[in-house]
RNA sequence: CGGAGCGUGGCGCAGUCUGGUAGCGCACCUGGUUUGGGACCAGGGGGUCGCAGGUUCGAAUCCUGCCGCUCCGACCA
């Protein structure tokens, strides 16, 4: 992408309706723009990172053997009222009716659209396991919006939804989630915590949040520092198999959000290893068995020919609200940090002198070569002083600048600087891109 | 919903207390000089002061009502 041709509406001031810097920084880069309390439109440059958030969150639910679909977002009220829960959602779930009178909502979440579509087709435990899943806005009136994307009334999230004929398979199921998330948020560059936690009204008996510290975080957070220390599980887990230990190797150690915190057991913890801190809310995993299936008829037959309400478990991600998250936990004082992962573009290419030949020949040279190794080049062709260039792309927080001007070209090299570390080297363009490609993210 | 605050060109703000017909910085446009970390000079365009009533010779400013947004609390991905 020239940059010339892109719409980047960034600002040097800081926006006075945005008080956390996830907010600002979202707001002076031109990644969202506001259209009501917690309702944004996603400009260009955050759409791109929205989709590759987005994208990780797919292939690791994939990799984990959950299959994609997608479900609408407007809902028959009737299907609430099975489950009961059209009274009892409350003031939060946004309802309207349609010109034939009838009532219909915006739908904060999917349980019974997805239980309605399992019942419609499953009938056999030799169906099952089955984890459907769905990336799609939800809506949620919220009491009070706030913090950017951190608490939108309109927002992305990513839903998933278990069965299977048995607890024990349920409760597989669970753990295959849990560690699909620590997976997922591992490759956007972020140490989530589990922690043991309310079900709130999902209801259930088995329940983890996944938090990433973060002083603006909107949570309590009560853990063992030891949990910081545990890699992800990574790709290379046998997904079928029991994963059980992958879960206890972290729910040995204490954490738990402030409704379910047990203060004598924080304190048996020693000193040094306590955290008491903030953190932010990135997903959310349920077991909750029969709840739905029991109200709304979904059953199947099991191996003696019984006829059992499925079991049942939810999955639920932020999308949106990671864009807040990982800009919470990577930034400094020149802008945004992004994780190569999720990068709105791979490189920034700055011209320092476009209206030189020679510079320009180089630049387009360099343009073509990133392009061509797949590092989605953000080419700065503006005839601005090279340090609003260095500005911009500092602010967005490309991974990597590459920068050619005449004093490069002299000698044959191209600068590169890396965005998280400041490190800057010069070499030769083919070398230049090959290093940048080692480069882990 | 309770408490606090804000609404003035695209953005950040001053002006409101003490009414006299709107100003600054950034951004934008034109010309010129510049160009290795957010340039400089000169000229220029853009605002029904959130909306509606009222008071007044006169309202951004005073009064009433409404709308919108932000922050603190209860809720949640």
């Amino acid at each position: 992408m020239r940059l010339s041709r892109f719409f980047l509406p960034v600002s040097k001031d800081t926006p006075a309706d945005a008080t956390i810097v996830s907010h600002q920084l979202m707001l002076r880069t031109g990644m969202i723009r506001q259209n009501g309390a917690g309702i944004y439109s996603w400009l260009p440059l955050g759409y791109r990172v929205l989709k590759k958030v987005e994208q990780v969150v797919r292939e690791e639910m994939d990799r984990a053997g959950a299959i994609e679909m997608l479900m609408p977002t407007i809902q028959q009220a009737d299907l609430w009222r099975e489950s009961g829960r059209y009274e009892a959602y409350g003031k939060e779930m946004l309802r309207i009716v349609d010109r034939h009178d009838r009532d219909m909502l915006f739908g904060p979440t999917n349980e019974e659209m997805i239980t309605d579509i399992f019942r419609a087709y499953v009938k056999s435990y030799k169906q099952l396991p089955l984890n459907l899943y769905h990336i799609q806005w939800k809506f949620r009136d919220e009491i009070r919006p706030r913090f950017g994307v951190m608490r939108g009334r309109e927002f992305l999230m990513k839903d998933a939804y278990s069965f299977d004929a048995t607890e024990a398979d349920a409760r597989r199921a669970y753990y295959r989630m849990f560690c699909a998330y620590l997976n997922t948020f591992a490759r956007m560059g972020l140490t989530a915590i589990p922690m043991a936690a309310d079900t709130g009204p999902i209801g259930g008996d088995l329940s983890h949040e996944f938090i990433i510290l973060a002083e603006t975080g909107e949570s309590a957070v009560f853990c063992d520092r030891a949990l910081l220390d545990i890699p992800a599980p990574g790709a290379g887990l046998d997904w079928a198999g029991d994963l059980e230990d992958e879960m206890h190797k972290r729910t040995q150690f204490y954490a738990a959000t402030e409704e379910k915190h047990d203060e004598a057991a924080f304190e048996a913890i020693p000193e040094e290893r306590r955290i008491a801190a903030r953190g932010i809310e990135v997903g959310h995993i349920f077991y909750f068995g029969t709840k739905y299936s029991k109200a709304m008829n979904a059953v199947v037959m099991d191996e003696s020919g019984n006829e059992v309400p499925v079991q049942m478990g939810s999955y639920g991600v932020g999308v949106s609200r990671l864009l807040g998250a990982i800009i919470e936990a990577s930034h400094d004082e020149a802008g945004i940090i992004w994780p190569a992962s999720v990068a709105p573009f791979g490189v920034g290419l700055v011209s320092l002198r476009v209206g030189d030949a020679a510079v320009s020949q180089a630049c387009e040279a360099a343009y073509a070569a990133l392009e061509a190794a797949g590092l989605e080049p953000l080419y700065d062709d503006r005839d601005e002083r090279p340090g609003a260039k260095f500005a911009t792309m500092d602010l967005i927080g490309l991974p990597f600048q590459l920068i050619i001007g005449p004093k490069g070209i002299e000698k044959g090299v191209v600068e590169v600087k890396v965005r998280a570390t400041g490190e800057r080297f010069e070499a030769p363009l083919e070398e230049a891109i090959a290093r940048i490609r080692s480069i882990p993210a």
